[in-house]
DNA sequence: GTCTATGCAAACGTTTTGCAGTGGG
DNA sequence: CCCACTGCAAAACGTTTGCATAGAC
């Protein structure tokens, strides 16, 4: 058995954290990447998947699977909310608030411990609506 | 520009379908395959790849995208209904019903064309209470 | 000095694509 | 006899991993 040991305070792990004060819209592994690179340019791809995955162990983010881009993160910690997708731009937005009853969508005998929800749609700006 | 032409009824093709048809529950590629063969045994994955989609865009099956399972298909035209996938056994579920607001939900400006749930937890069966 | 974290490149699993040949209509 | 479809193999992704070494403490 190997003792895990203490993590330490890489420049690497803090531009990418830094990125993440910096933006309130989850980000996908390359957005990070392009972004942390501003504060360290070496920064590796590599180094961005590993310290993702940290960072959510860790619970400092939390993973989005979405439909259409594949794996985003955002700040963990965050009040409980979903996801809205728009078509036409690809942007994901964070909606505020649940409209599901949990209980009522469980089958009797199930255990549900969470739930996730994804809307697709048009997002104000790309309706013109904005 | 290229004209689309007809589509054929190929073996391979009625053998993806027969498979949905014996199973109710969304699968894999790699299920689809494995069952497909039995029926035709040198069916192979990129034919079950290009079949799968062609069967999307015709509007015969559905993509579900899962967080944990990656992407699974199942039958299209059924009634609107959600997941539920049981973090013990992986299996995916259908839920009947729809415990959701989907205006409710929807920021001003912003116009939602559809929405996905997916709930987490344990089954009946592997709860033992089923 | 120790040992974690990094950069790089190779490995991996999944999905797509180019191509020559098969077979449905 | 066409041309959509298949099988196969290579390519294209997104992600992970092994390894030597840089750098945090």
């Amino acid at each position: 058995m190997k003792k895990p040991g203490m993590q330490r305070n890489t420049t690497q792990r803090s531009a990418i954290q830094k990125v993440f004060g910096r933006q309130d819209h989850p980000m996908g592994v390359g957005e990070v990447l392009r972004a942390g690179r501003r504060t360290v340019r070496s920064l590796n791809q590599a180094t961005v998947y590993r310290n993702l995955k940290l960072l959510v162990d860790e619970g400092w983010l939390r993973r989005i699977n979405t439909p259409e881009s594949g794996t985003l993160y955002e700040r963990a910690g965050k009040e409980h909310h979903h996801h809205f997708q728009c078509r036409t731009c690809d942007q994901v937005f964070e909606l505020s608030g649940c409209a599901l009853n949990e209980k009522k969508s469980t089958p009797p005998g199930f255990l549900t411990e969470g739930h996730e929800v994804f809307f697709f749609g048009t997002c104000a700006e790309c309706r013109g609506t904005g």
